[in-house]
RNA sequence: UCCGGCUUAGCUCAGCGGUAGAGCGGAUGGCUGUUAACCAUUAGGUCGGGGGUUCGAAUCCCUCAGCCGGAGCCA
């Protein structure tokens, strides 16, 4: 009968049985007659230990020479180990290589620079650390859409392409769509949903961005992933609550489903069991009153800048609620204030330990001929937008929104100093490559 | 785009006007409990490209390129 073949995740309830693993040597330690193996297999890291006497000269030097990242089939007896970090390893009978590099596995466990790590992101992607980020990622995404899901929410695709309609001009790219002309690369797909809020009320989103600005920071990807939400008749305080809802079960799910990643990756967990909500709130007049006091040259209208929103952040453990921004320095159709139209109904959340805002939010105007004029005063041409208004024309309702950025939200629950680890392929400012 | 900085062995870096260095990785050998294993031996370089200053340049100056960090914009 053949052995078992089990994955390494799994090994723990195997103690005593003679099992087959399928992976990749990405480490190994000898020691004259004794060798180490550090096996991976996709679902965890084991060590398999290589006796030469129980294995016989041939095999056991055949192990010593493999170089690093060869795939190999090894089985054994799993045993109970004390001095492993996950209580079991496994005593190697049979060493089989699959498949042997013929040059030396360029990333080695020493340090290596970013733009070496980036040009073999390819490879990187098997490293420990990434390994953990990544999958970190696709349990916040699963708790994204766990969320929508069990609130009643409907996922709505947005288109990738389109026409000469979003936020602002000037950051989207640009290309030929046959011979209808110009088409755009999405930006956001919030006008969509609000056209789909209005069919089916909860309406959510999930999936890939493009904004052409020449950002260069920790915290911007020129392709990102973004989750944003739309619900008719929703107005700005529901807004912030689904927001804060939100965030709570996606952290709170992390550490329940992915807390083993979060330690691996050395990440302050006791930063992240507090994050419950509601959080604590600040209008935007009232946080440019206290950065003043706290001394710094900021006036009311100015846009707060990456300095001032780590300083108001870092007087919160938990995201902050910023909210209630100046009209001339939002979108065209975010909602004014009812009881002061210099601002609208909008709010930024941002992530505490200096992660900055993870989520941006508005109510969106409603009445037609307010939206037109807000578009005339951003410089944006109302015939663009025809079927944007058409949706003001029909039942319209007071809806509100919001849109938050996958990347950041790794980022801040990862601990990572930057965005680019927290997307398995990114696209910055000057790579497209691998 | 703007402001700084960096570019020396496969990788990470030291050297900063007078014969090109270390650690890791590689190769060879040793070691039966290693955790970034250790010990010994060894191979490996047009010092990012171009120009200049100098008796002499990795080192000083100019220029180009690539990269990194920060700002603005935002998720």
């Amino acid at each position: 009968m053949a052995i078992e073949w089990v994955e390494i995740a799994k090994l723990s309830s195997k103690i005593g049985e003679k099992v087959q693993i399928k992976g990749w040597l990405w480490n190994k330690r000898f020691s004259g007659k004794i060798g180490f193996l550090q096996l991976r297999d996709g679902s965890g890291f084991i060590q398999g230990i290589i006796e030469k006497a129980l294995i016989g000269e041939e095999i056991f030097e055949n192990a010593k020479k493999t170089k690093y990242e060869s795939s190999v089939i090894v089985e054994g007896t799993v045993r109970k180990d004390e001095r492993s970090p996950i209580g079991v390893e496994i005593s190697v009978e049979n060493y089989e290589i699959i498949s042997e590099p013929e040059t030396d596995y360029p990333i080695s466990n020493k340090d290596h620079g970013i733009d070496f790590l980036m040009e073999q992101r390819h490879l990187w992607l098997r490293s420990r650390r990434q390994y953990n980020i990544l999958a970190v990622r696709s349990e916040i995404i699963k708790a994204v859409r766990e969320f929508y899901y069990s609130k009643g929410f409907t996922l709505i695709d947005t288109p990738i392409f389109t026409g000469s309609i979003g936020e602002s001009a000037g950051n989207t790219f640009e290309m030929e769509y046959f011979d209808y002309g110009k088409v755009y690369l999405a930006q956001t797909g919030q006008l969509y949903l609000e056209a789909a809020a209005m069919s089916f009320g909860k309406v959510f989103n999930l999936g890939p961005t493009f904004r052409a600005e020449k950002s260069k920071t920790r915290r911007h990807l020129i392709e990102f992933w973004m989750n944003e939400a739309e619900v008719a008749f929703y107005q700005h305080e529901d807004n912030i609550k689904l927001q804060e809802e939100l965030v709570e079960y996606v952290v709170q799910s992390v550490l329940k489903n992915a807390k083993d990643h979060l330690i691996s990756l050395e990440r302050d967990i006791s930063k992240l069991e507090n994050i419950k909500a509601p959080f604590p709130r600040i209008t935007y007049t009232d946080a440019i009153k206290k950065l003043q006091e706290k001394g710094y040259e900021i006036t009311w209208g100015e846009d707060i800048g990456a300095e001032h929103e780590t300083e108001i952040a870092s007087w919160f453990d938990r995201p902050v609620v910023v909210e209630k921004y100046p009209k001339d320095m939002k979108a065209f159709y975010m909602q004014p204030d009812p009881e002061n139209p210099d601002v609208v109904l909008c709010d930024d959340m941002l992530a505490p330990e200096g992660y900055g805002e993870i989520i941006g939010a508005s109510e969106r105007i409603w009445d037609k001929e307010t939206l037109i004029k807000r578009l005339t005063e951003s410089n944006l041409d109302p015939e663009e937008y025809k079927w944007y208004l058409e949706l003001r024309e029909f039942g319209s309702v007071p809806h509100s929104g919001f849109g938050m950025g996958i990347e950041r939200v790794v980022a801040w629950l990862c601990g990572l100093k930057h965005i680019r680890e927290a997307i398995p392929f990114p696209r910055t400012l000057y790579r497209v490559y691998p």
